[in-house]
DNA sequence: GAAATCATTTGCCATTTGGCAAATAGCCTC
DNA sequence: GAGGCTATTTGCCAAATGGCAAATGATTTC
């Protein structure tokens, strides 16, 4: 619970108030393994911040392929914010890479707190900046990388997570066939 | 003038005194093809909304290699967002590839706006979000598509620049060479 | 308009990656 | 612990892309 507003504090400022009405808003829970927090199709109705595990957002391609778009760690928020703040049905699927503890706000919940709390939509708008910054970030060198830097980018980036993910969501992050994945891993040893 | 209205309109109600003021603290600046409106290394001091003309975004990579980051597109706001925010050293520049015309807010005219008009902060806050998500959008899919994809997509979203952007902005930009790019434009033909 | 400069194409070959299928390894269930 | 799954590795070869240099084409400059 104190993640979470640790991690709000860093956006902006909070008295205790609405700290606590914060608070009250979010339901705990518990994402096993595998399972959806949302799937493509629906209309996302709930935010979720991760304490503890690690999220994945996948699609399929125009091949038909599933592609990992990225890995959402810790202590951050995981939604499609285009379509939650449209309304409008995702084209993505938001799954738990490992067991995950979650808060979660309900779109009223979230939107009870953005008429309630006066700093909360600037709080999130830079929330929501700085995330997609970082995917920007993220992807723009891996086009001008070959696959090996990007695996090893990815070693730095998710340490952990490398050996307790299914090489098919890794090889689909990094844009390479499981295979040639295999292969760079066994170069890399 | 009108197009930068008619754009922030998209994303929130101004009412005519505050569309005025707007126009008031912009300048207007004629920017020739290869001049750089902003520059790695400097802190930006300034906005650019692009009235006519074509931007790109680009930076050096660890191999020394210059990387176009992204194109922007005319209707469309040019800075390194999140450099200018935090008022810190850009690490990319911004260079115009066509000769572009531009009206510029300052840092200060900006800020004056952000105090000024209620709705103002909310309405940068959706053209930034919106920006960022199409970057995302457009950089997600290219990990898992071959370059001949990539160029055809590239070329469906700036069909009139593919012929008018130097070959090597346009590789860097897709993530190949440009002798590969020389080959797959002949074997589209 | 000729020379100089810069951009693009092409040839040649090396390297990387993909596609497919078989082999191996790991894991789960009973 | 023996199947039965699934995930990963590997072999084989094809296709894509890179690296380098030369050739060609385009543009600028004087």
């Amino acid at each position: 619970m104190e993640s979470l507003i640790d991690y709000l504090l860093q956006f902006g400022h909070l008295n205790q108030q609405q700290i606590d009405l914060i608070l009250r808003k979010t339901t705990s829970l518990e994402l096993k393994k595998d399972e959806y927090f949302s799937e493509a199709g629906k209309t996302p109705k709930r935010i979720a911040f991760i304490l503890e595990g690690i999220l994945r957002v996948c699609y399929y391609n125009s091949k038909g392929d599933e592609i990992t778009k990225y890995f959402i760690e810790e202590h951050h928020f995981a939604v499609d914010i285009n379509s939650f703040n449209q309304k409008i049905p995702s084209s993505e699927y938001v799954q738990a890479v490992t067991t995950c503890q979650l808060l979660i706000f309900t779109t009223q919940a979230w939107e009870e707190l953005s008429s309630t709390i006066i700093p909360w939509d600037g709080i999130v708008a830079k929330i929501t900046e700085r995330a997609l910054i970082e995917k920007v970030n993220k992807l723009s060198p891996m086009l001008s990388e070959d696959a090996t830097s990007r695996y090893l980018a990815f070693l730095e980036k998710f340490p952990s997570l490398a050996n307790r993910v299914p090489l098919s969501y890794l090889a689909s992050y990094l844009g390479i066939t499981q295979s040639s994945l295999s292969r760079i891993r066994k170069n890399i040893r």
